[in-house]
DNA sequence: CATATGGTTCAACTATATTCGAACCATGGA
DNA sequence: TCCATGGTTCGAATATAGTTGAACCATATG
């Protein structure tokens, strides 16, 4: 039996680190309906993306892939690896940090 | 909610009621650096547009026209005719009722 | 291994936003 | 009334963003 190489990372996708975090690119990936309902729906509690997929069946999958992308890259959500799903969890804590009460005045429903 | 902006009259530009104004076009509106910059200067207190001149001479009057275009449909600033000029003014207790502490975590330094 | 599953990436297209000169409009003052 | 000033609007070009099928990739499971 031969020792298995340790697991590649090969899907881990860039996040911005906390101080990198732009308030311009934040408020852009809040900016669109659709978008902010995801964040919303993930402030929940994580959830898988394959989660997401039944909240909204008529989004190619192409298209929500795109919609985490942007919301990644601006530093408002984490995409990580779980086993053959992808764990979306709402950076609160850098968020926090960086710009504080923000979500909290976003994510509240009024 | 004690604090009452003042009415909007006839004006010959259109604002957005308190109650229409919407959360991801105020984001949206807020998301461009340059319109953000003007954002925080007249969150200052009150401008002239042609003050807002003077600290971005490179940007032409009809780009400015528009990006305040943005900013006044988004719900963000009020603009009133005063003399020949106009007058920028944050609508600070509108977007305040409609969505607490959005302002503050924006327009705060960091 | 083969295959199904979950998701990313590519490429091409459509749609929306931005930019800015020029024309235009309204006001205040001479 | 004429003119200068401050600002809007138009129009057309450019730039950026969104959408999507198809191809591809990694992992779990049989």
């Amino acid at each position: 039996m031969d020792i298995e190489d340790p697991p590649i990372e090969a899907l881990d996708l860039p996040h911005p680190a906390r101080d990198d975090i732009a308030l311009t690119q934040v408020l852009f990936a809040l900016s669109d309906p659709v978008r902010l309902e995801l964040v919303r729906e993930i402030a929940a509690g994580p959830k898988e993306m394959a989660a997401c997929d039944a909240l909204r069946p008529d989004i190619p999958k192409s298209t929500r892939s795109h919609m985490v992308k942007v919301l990644r890259e601006a530093g408002v959500l984490r995409s990580e690896p779980l086993g053959r799903c992808r764990l979306l969890q709402l950076r609160r804590a850098d968020l926090e940090a960086r710009f504080p009460g923000l979500l909290d005045a976003v994510l509240t429903r009024s």
